[in-house]
DNA sequence: ATCGGTACCTGCACGC
DNA sequence: TGCGTGCAGGTACCGA
């Protein structure tokens, strides 16, 4: 479900509401999201106070007194939700000093997990969409061979973009997604990457894309869904040219683009 | 080192 | 009504 846009509506909402709070308990049901033993897991986090909470690529980063990080990755359905209802796919219940926060996943692709420091996988990631300089992102795609779309995909090139920002991007920017990166020209390489800060910015502005199921911490949906111009818009005239969208599969991914827009 | 394909889950929309 | 198919904001892992 969440690409960066949604990860970071999720922290900018839940950082306020737990920073320097206490986990009472934890509860954990199902084996398949949490790494690690539940039984374990539990007992280390109850009692311990939130330092903070940080955004890292589309990772949710708690951390901890004592160093330790408390790691959550949303997968492709994966909700936290403060003072919600728990059901069938609820895997997770942290009692906070400040309320009951829920970490709900229909697919169960999402992980969480308690580590001491931030977890190696996480620490391997690439830089972050917005922080990175146009010059350094330049740099990084010319050594790169592969498809330009799968590449943004990519989180140990990127973090956090994922399949609805690589194709609105890759539309502002004019780029065909099975481009390759490494042979982009330079002032391509740089529409790029203002193209994919601008997606990010007013994404984040918007609350996020809210397309079949993803709500923030109290329930409420993203906006940006209606600024798409080519994700999930199969056949629908272009907005620029008017030629009917195309969807392609790019490394097994539904990728939505303009032929005449974005050309090889 | 880097790339592409597959596996992992549940639910929904669609055609027959 | 029900069944089969394809599709979905994800990453991990494997072989080439």
């Amino acid at each position: 479900m969440p690409e960066l846009p949604e990860v970071e509506t999720i922290a900018r909402a839940l950082e306020p509401r737990i920073r320097g709070r206490r986990i009472l308990s934890a509860e954990f049901r199902g084996l398949r999201v949490l790494r690690g033993n539940a039984d374990q897991t539990a007992a280390a986090l109850a009692g311990k106070k939130i330092r903070t909470l940080r955004r890292h690529g589309k990772f949710l980063v708690f951390e901890l007194e004592g160093d330790q990080c408390f790691v959550v990755h949303l997968g492709m359905t994966g909700k936290l939700l403060m003072n919600g209802v728990a059901g069938k796919h609820t895997h997770a219940i942290l009692s906070l000093d400040s309320g009951m926060l829920l970490y709900d996943d229909i697919r169960q692709f999402g992980r969480l997990e308690l580590s001491q420091g931030l977890p190696a996988r996480v620490r391997k990631l690439g830089p972050e969409p917005l922080e990175i300089p146009v010059d350094a992102f330049a740099a990084l795609m010319r050594k790169r061979k592969s498809r330009i779309k799968a590449l943004l995909l990519n989180q140990s090139f990127l973090r956090g973009v994922g399949n609805i920002y690589a194709d609105e991007s890759l539309f502002r920017a004019g780029i065909h997604p099975l481009a390759i990166a490494a042979r982009l020209r330079k002032d391509r390489v740089e529409r790029l990457h203002k193209a994919l800060t601008r997606v990010l910015r007013e994404a984040i502005e918007a609350g996020g894309s809210s397309i079949s199921d993803y709500v923030d911490i109290d329930g409420r949906q993203g906006s940006f869904q209606v600024k798409h111009n080519v994700y999930q818009r199969t056949g629908e005239p272009c907005v620029k040219c008017g030629n009917p969208i195309r969807r392609i599969l790019v490394s097994q991914r539904g990728t939505h683009f303009c032929p005449k827009c974005q050309r090889r």
